[in-house]
DNA sequence: GCTTGACCTTCCCATGATGGGAAGGCCCAT
DNA sequence: ATGGGCCTTCCCATCATGGGAAGGTCAAGC
């Protein structure tokens, strides 16, 4: 049995976020000593190494919890959890188009910039907005 | 002159972040009518097309600061605007390739997995983390 | 047995950008 | 003058994370 701190350093997680993990639901609460410090064996810090992999990927608290009750069911169909991955690929696919529209427009303006000693890029008059005139604000 | 509502809907930014910006001091303190209503002009209504299409682009807030004092100061070289843009544009290039990575880790997890009515998918196992043996949590 | 330092506990606060909502004041049209 | 719609400020919530204070605990060294 470990202490939060060694299971902290065991898992990836901080101690803190362990902690809030629990408050939360995440996780179930961890077994206490006489004393009132937190016990985690194997099992626990699998469970956080878990979760952990899961943020690393991308997944939300919310969709960890889903994987969390998968992976706690074991009979649970495997389709259930690749139905889950395949929703977080497509919610990181439109992130990252969404993203790459932001860089193309950003490549179209910076080819417009001169970008040497003189004032004047073009890019300042594009933020500033077609709708009105380019009046220079105060 | 305009209240903060039509000022809102003029430039696309809420009368909530409107009021933020200032408190925050990223745009300078509209002007108040005798009974305290903020006052919005044709300027500031641009100043805050500004930022909402600075926002939209991906810049951070901070960054938002930097270009509005560029804009304010039109004399300042336009390499400072481009090296802005550029910065910004290398940002959304790492934050795209990490969930391009993400995405590939998942894509070769959900290839792994049957997808089908029985039980086991390796994604879980995965997941578990697979420096411990695959012991089933609690 | 006592001190010391590392650890644990809870509780509160902060972030960044945004929204919700309450309580109270203002303005304009009827 | 009344009502509805707008404005004001102030507080609270989000999401995941970290910082830090105040106080208890444990283990090692003397």
């Amino acid at each position: 049995m470990m202490t939060i701190g060694e299971a902290a350093r065991a898992s990836g997680v901080s101690a803190k976020m362990i902690r809030y993990y629990e408050e939360t639901g995440l996780i179930p609460a961890a077994g206490r000593t006489g004393s009132g410090y937190r016990t985690y064996g194997p099992k626990e810090v699998q469970i956080l190494r878990f979760v952990r992999r899961a943020r690393d990927l991308g997944f939300p608290m919310e969709k960890v919890a889903e994987l969390l009750a998968l992976w706690r069911d074991r009979d649970r169909a495997s389709a259930d959890v690749r139905h889950l991955a395949e929703a977080q690929i497509a919610a990181l696919d439109r992130r990252i188009r969404e993203m790459q529209e932001m860089q193309a427009t950003l490549s179209h303006l910076v080819r417009s910039c001169a970008g040497d000693d003189r004032p004047d890029c073009p890019i300042l008059d594009d933020l500033g907005g077609h709708p009105g005139e380019p009046a220079r604000p105060a």
